[in-house]
Parts: C-alpha cells; sequence; structure tokens
DNA sequence: TACATATGTTAGCGCCTCTAACTTTGGCAA
DNA sequence: TTGCCAAAGTTAGAGGCGCTAACATATGTA
C-alpha cells in the first residue's frame, strides 16, 4: 500500500497523512490506530508527521475537526429548502445524526465520543456549537419562538441524547447482541414527537 | 506504587491483575491502559499476567464482566422494594444507569461502548440481557401488561437510547464543552414521562 | 517424600511513539 | 542568475509496550 513518491517533497503531506489517519481510524478504530501505519500508507518516514503534528493526539484531533466539517455540511443539506420547525426537518436532522454515526463510526468516535483534550480545543468547540446551533434553530420554528428559551433548550437536549445514543448503540452493535429488532427511521419519528409533545 | 511481595506466588493475581487493571482503566481510560503499569501495580513481572489471561484485550474483558455484575446490583437495589412499573422507579432504573456511568466511566465505556470481541462474548451478552430484562419487566408493568409486547420492546429501547446518550454526553464532556445547563434528574423524568406516555 | 503442575521470572523480538541530527529542495534577495 | 535559508523530508536510535520461550520455584497429591 505504500505509496511512492518521485519528489523528495511530498507535496502536501498534511493533507495526505489526515486522509491516511481518517481512513485508518475507519479501519482499525481510533484507538488501533498508528502514527507508523499512516506514514505508510502516505509512503514517507516515521518521523515525517512531527512537522505538521506535534504528537498522534493531534493528527487524530485534525480527523476529528475535518469530521465536523463534513457533519455540518450534512445537516445544513438536511435542512436546506424544507418548511424550518416541523417535524419532518428535525426528524431529517436526527437522521443526519445516525447518518454520520454509522457512516464514518471511528470519525463519529473521535467528534462525539472519547473526550480527550478535544474539549479543550476552541476550534472543535465553536464548530460544535454551530451544529447544535442548527437543532436549536430549528426547535425554536417548531414552537414558533424566535428567542432560545429554556423550553428550546430542554427539548433540544432531549433529542440530542436520543440520537446520540442511538448511535453508540448502532456502531457499538448492542442492538444486534441484544436481539432487536429495531427500525431506525420509526424510532427517530416517533421519539422526535413524543419528545416535542405539549 | 509497586507493591513488594513476600512470596514467589501472589496469592491471587488474576483478581489483582483485575482490580489494578480497573484502577488503570479510570485513571487513563481503556485506550491508555498498558498491561506493563498493572503489572508495576500488582507488583509482577510484565510476562506474568499471561498465566491468567490470553491478552491485553482479555484482561479488559474480565474487568468489563466485572463490572456489568456491579451494574446489575445497582439496578436491582435501585427497584428493590419499589411497586414495580410507576414512573418513580422506571425513573430510579434510568437514575441507575446515570450512576454508573459517571462513577465508573471508564468502565462503563468498556461495558456499554467500544465493540471490541466483546459483543461475541456469551457472558458478556448474557449479562447485558440479564439487565435489560429488569427494565422490560418494569416497562411492562407501567402498561399493566405481563407480557413482553412490541410496545413494551419500543418504549423501553426509547428509554434505554435516552439514557445511554446523556451518560455518554456526561462523561465525554460534551455538556460542559457546550456551556449546557442540565439538571439530570429532571431531564431523566420529564423525558421518561414524555416516552412513555399515550 | 518425590514429582507434576501451576504460577512465577528473565531475556528478548518486533512494533510503536517521538527526538536529534542530518539532507534535500523551493523560494526569495542580492 | 545565483546563493542561501527555512521548510520539510530522511536516518538512527532511545525508551516503552505486548507477547513468547525458556527457565525457576512453590504446592498439592500419589
Amino acid at each position: 500500500m505504500t505509496a511512492k513518491r518521485a519528489n523528495y517533497h511530498h507535496g502536501d503531506l498534511r493533507a495526505g497523512l489526515v486522509e491516511a489517519t481518517r481512513q485508518l481510524v475507519e479501519e482499525k478504530g481510533p484507538d488501533r490506530f498508528s502514527v507508523s501505519d499512516a506514514c505508510r500508507a502516505a509512503g514517507v518516514s516515521t518521523a515525517a508527521p512531527y512537522r505538521h503534528f506535534g504528537d498522534r493526539d493531534e493528527m487524530l484531533l485534525a480527523v476529528c475537526s475535518d469530521g465536523m466539517e463534513r457533519f455540518h455540511a450534512l445537516m445544513t443539506s438536511a435542512v436546506a429548502g424544507k418548511p424550518p420547525g416541523t417535524l419532518e426537518v428535525i426528524h431529517d436532522l436526527g437522521m443526519a445524526y445516525i447518518e454520520f454515526a454509522t457512516s464514518e463510526p471511528g470519525v463519529f468516535r473521535l467528534s462525539f465520543g472519547i473526550a480527550r483534550e478535544h474539549e479543550k480545543d476552541a476550534e472543535i468547540i465553536e464548530r460544535g456549537k454551530r451544529n447544535y446551533a442548527i437543532l436549536l434553530t430549528q426547535i425554536a420554528a417548531h414552537y414558533g419562538k424566535t428567542a432560545i428559551d429554556e423550553q428550546v433548550l430542554d427539548r433540544a437536549f432531549a433529542l440530542w441524547t436520543m440520537v446520540h445514543g442511538l448511535s453508540f448503540l448502532l456502531i457499538d452493535e448492542k442492538i444486534t447482541a441484544m436481539d432487536l429488532q429495531i427500525d431506525i427511521e420509526a424510532v427517530i419519528r416517533d421519539n422526535t414527537r413524543r419528545l416535542l409533545a405539549e
């Protein structure tokens, strides 16, 4: 798999390593990932990454940040061109969450799971808040409000816990392990309705 | 920390290693844990564990299995002596889940998170099902049923996703990272009521 | 009491992360 | 155009880890 390279310099090794890391994180999981593997994939020596990243964790952080950008695009397109605040669009936001979690479980774990130092990274937090704001806006619209009040915050958080939990149960294969038959769309639809009711 | 030992033989090294592993998993997280660290804590050579465990993962599996036993005790005592099926007892079950997750986040991650080969371990699966059965029983009672029908399965699963998601948001510090003010008891109480309604 | 077995040790292989010191190269100033 | 500097590669190696093979010691049973 070691990509041979004509030039001494790579061109854009940083991006190459982020992509290699992303792939490996999906293949082996965030903990099984090794810097050496990423180097082999990118066709450079094992010392090369340290010109671009402080350490292994910083490589994962870059993949995480990258992933949150893709997730933002997913959420944005989930609400695009739809009447705001409807149960349908809120359902679609939930499905976008699940979609991201199941299509990129490794990156999802990095972005929404394990609290490394990620939580202290300003960029990551900002992206998280921006993504959450999309949900808050839709919930406010659902109740015909313009401001984010207590009810909006509460219900948004309830929906978040639900899709977050469902995502992890799915990617950790708890559902199959427990022999449960789950219709994801139905779960999200029914529980969204119940959590927003009254 | 290296516990010196008078005898050549340890006495009960297996248990000693499980306990050392559990502690390290809490201190450093399941991925940062190292067999060497556990050996130092138990005061044995780094080759000793392999008389009791096949590999590193098996040590973690033992900690996981152990943890599920404690979790079972927690759930059992949460329902003990209370009228079955009430919102209160179901709320208490949810709180027990959160309690376990937040008091033993490392073990919680092992038991309810990352799908290693754990999902294929018969004992782990059996303990998981036994714990889930406690919830199913209470939900059935809530609806005045004796059998576990579709509605019971659906609502139990909804509650599971909720407390599971809340647990991860808590231990991964997403709530503080997003500057949210959450009253855990209230979240569980309100959402339990909503998810069980109608 | 002797010995088989369980359970420990030491030595060491191969892999990993990360650093120090060296090399190549592209871009810019003279 | 050329010469030099900084950026971005390389090799070598220290120190740690997981795990195995070979050896050592204690324990329980014939």
